[in-house]
DNA sequence: AATTTACGCAACCTTTTAGTTGCTTTTAAA
DNA sequence: TTTAAAAGCAACTAAAAGGTTGCGTAAATT
């Protein structure tokens, strides 16, 4: 679970790949793969490749029915990137309470 | 400012880059970029091309002081990974809730 | 039954990534 | 002033990424 945050970082990394993701998250109804592609002026074939990333990090899940794929979005393992960007939430606010935090880390390592 | 996200998203995907991004941000002072390779076993070439992402995604500055140069993080432009992160937060809540902000979100679109 | 559609698979190409090594330059220390 | 340390630059390599095309196959359509 934990060991997979890696392909969702590098899944989420391209920004074709956060279209497709952001089309299906936005989608009523689950999309085929040709219905996604025509979203795009690449090929089918590259679509494809995409989604099997997204797919690799759990963002997208498959249903075959036919000869169709179809493709929904699952938001769960974005939980993971928030909780590694929330960590350093506390390091992007203004200097004083970055020095703030600073000695409070600190204080918390020799205790 | 914001054509630059996908320099952040590549900048973080790696762990490697990662890793030294966390190690600076505890860092209590700069580090040069010596010390930053101590901590890795690749070679100090390897770690300096990586913190060249850093910096170009604005996540690390440098300062030269005579022959070192002192790194140290910068977590402002984390702030646009939570940004985008932040808006798929709904729907990574239960079932019924994502259902809610889809109805939600198909009145939007209409409105 | 013939054809179209939806898709996977495989081969291929180009660029980027992630790493290496060797060499040079600048700065600091002996 | 010789030597050692810190780092950049350049050339090189291997593998991965991002894309293409051609072809085969299964499922719908006509």
């Amino acid at each position: 679970m934990s060991r997979n945050i890696n392909k969702i970082f590098k899944a989420i990394a391209d920004p074709t790949r956060r279209e497709i993701f952001h089309i299906l998250v936005l989608a009523s109804t689950a999309l085929s793969i040709s219905q996604i592609s025509d979203h795009f002026s690449m090929s089918r074939q590259a679509v494809t490749k995409h989604i099997k990333y997204l797919e690799g990090a759990g963002l997208v899940e498959i249903k075959d029915v036919g000869r169709e794929r179809f493709c929904h979005a699952n938001a769960i393992p974005l939980k993971e990137i928030n909780d590694w960007v929330a960590f350093y939430e506390k390091f992007w606010d203004d200097k004083l309470s970055r020095l703030v935090n600073h000695l409070q880390q600190k204080a918390d390592q020799k205790s």
